[in-house]
DNA sequence: GCCAATCTTGCATCCGTATGCAAGGCAAGC
DNA sequence: GCTTGCCTTGCATACGGATGCAAGATTGGC
């Protein structure tokens, strides 16, 4: 001790407090010399904020969710906050990860395409505090989401299909009753209509994974007639795609193929996947943004961004000349 | 309040206090019902123990990592700690990531191939505090380390190698001054002359990434004189193989591929890549049990913890009937 | 039925920081 | 030189739960 009361030293780790520069200066340098640190948890338990963000994950497979990930708890570390990892997979004990999610009074909760979580179960695991769906739309819960328009992104690869001359496509569904494939299916499958193209086939992967779509395109080619596919991620098509090949199939000649996410792993010369880009910068600013902003509070009205994405445009779908 | 001191609270939600069952019970009921949750802010403050492991990871992109992650998170979620993940890749701000880990008085830190972190910085990251190496090991610190037998993986490889009648071999490094890359390329090396095969080429791809296995596949191809090539990681090697592919190379037949990781990706049909497997669930049981039992505590002598791993034999190393 | 041992429970205090309030110090203005 | 007002600083208390200690309740043994 140096002679300076308590209060003094919790000054002079406040920015803004009400402190001489050179008592502070003088602290913070006896400090460093004896090795102090703020205690971060009892500074919590008095301000009632921990400046812990809950993430809730579910999928690290997909490399999207990696990549998201990284980019978020690096956003939030640059404004001051630590990412409390929740990983709910098959087998984690649900109802022990949300109440520690509670227990933790951690500031905001961001979920991460929780498929697994039901509705009433979201609403009990986020009541009470900021909480932002992110790739997912809240269905019957009252939640701020950022999302991607997966419904333009889907009209997109239609449109495209389109423009590079293909009549008769088909589409891979992951999850097909996630919100996010939904819109996809839906978006998708009504510009199709629009222009007139044959929807030819609908299959419905039942995961978002490779062999889900390796599978996928093995009943494609079974039924044959089809001569552009949409997987409805990365992962899917490039599964698809090795299936396609596999079989002696030629992409684009015979069918193209297009994926949405836009994951490292689709700019790869073997892929070279036309997909459409998600934007996680985008999408992880505007995220953080409404957790600094408090628009995700408890108290506030729900807000939806939905994140304009763009159609990156590679081999898989080059135009074929006759 | 239903008549009970606040001591009574406390102890029906510590296991194996004082209490009688019905008061306990009596307790917990209500506490339900007007939708208490102890504090764990509070708990921690006053038993200065967190129940958090700080995680720091660097490279998420590696599927390798979010799989380790993911596992290793899980197995902590079971023994009731929570991951508080550290973000740690070029222009984050160390200093004050690393002091956020002294701050938040985490239980332990678990640092996953940190190859960012120096020696001197590692030290005082850990000082004073449980902490373990994964996928590392501590060269001038202290520090306990589980990690997967890289020379004998490597040797692993170099015997297969001889085994499917391959004697011009090349190696493909990752970033080659990490620990992990040293061990893979001495024994490999070593094993390789022991077995009076020729090294046809030594690359140093500068990242563990599928573009710099890309190129160093191209690289050996210009040199010729190879028929078999180890990729320091799976995905080097898929890079690699890629690379091979496109050139009309054909696999195993021209030039056998080799990886390290087992990653999911290796598996697919389409790589079909001979890799050696590192034991994420042992590697994991491991620092798990490390933690669990204290052994990684700051008094202890470090342990390191060397795991077997496995080679895993797929077509990318088939014996080729001439 | 009485005493001792054991089990429950409450009281008081502590964990380390934040902060409202008041007291003291200092500068400006007259 | 005195008053007014701002800036610093310390005091006291709060945050919510853990826990040693002692008092009260219960049980068993004789």
């Amino acid at each position: 001790m140096l002679g300076v009361s308590q209060s003094a030293v919790s000054r002079a780790f406040t920015p803004g407090a009400s402190i001489a520069p050179e008592l502070r200066e003088k602290i913070v340098r006896f400090a460093e010399d004896v090795d102090y640190h703020p205690n971060a948890i009892a500074s919590m338990l008095s301000k009632s904020r921990t400046n812990i963000v809950g993430i809730v994950i579910s999928d690290m497979q997909n490399p999207f969710y990696p990549a998201l990930i990284e980019q978020l708890s690096r956003a939030l570390q640059r404004i001051g906050l630590q990412s409390l990892m929740f990983n709910i997979t098959k087998g984690t004990n649900l109802e022990e990860q949300l109440s520690a999610l509670r227990r933790y009074n951690v500031d905001a909760v961001i979920i991460i395409s929780a498929t697994i979580l039901s509705g009433p179960t979201l609403r009990w695991a986020t009541e009470g505090r900021a909480a932002i769906l992110i790739n997912r739309v809240a269905e019957d819960t009252e939640l701020s989401c950022v999302i991607c328009d997966n419904a333009e992104g889907a009209r997109a690869i239609a449109d495209h299909f389109h423009a590079i001359g293909r009549r008769r496509v088909a589409y891979v569904a992951g999850l097909s009753h996630t919100t996010t494939n939904r819109e996809r299916q839906n978006a998708f499958i009504t510009r199709v209509a629009e222009h007139g193209m044959t929807l030819s086939a609908l299959i419905d992967g039942n995961e978002y994974s490779y062999y889900a779509g390796r599978t996928a395109a093995f009943d494609i080619l079974a039924r044959g007639e089809t001569d552009a596919i949409f997987f409805a991620n990365d992962i899917l098509a490039a599964g698809g795609l090795d299936a396609l090949k596999e079989r002696g199939v030629s992409v684009p000649e015979d069918i193209a193929v297009a994926g949405f996410d836009d994951i490292s792993m689709a700019a790869w010369p073997h892929y070279d996947l036309t997909t459409f880009r998600q934007p996680i910068d985008m999408i992880v600013d505007v995220a953080v943004a409404m957790i600094e902003n408090g628009s995700c509070a408890p108290g506030q009205r729900p807000t939806i961004r939905r994140i304009s994405g763009e159609l990156v445009k590679r081999g898989s779908t080059a135009i074929v000349d006759p």
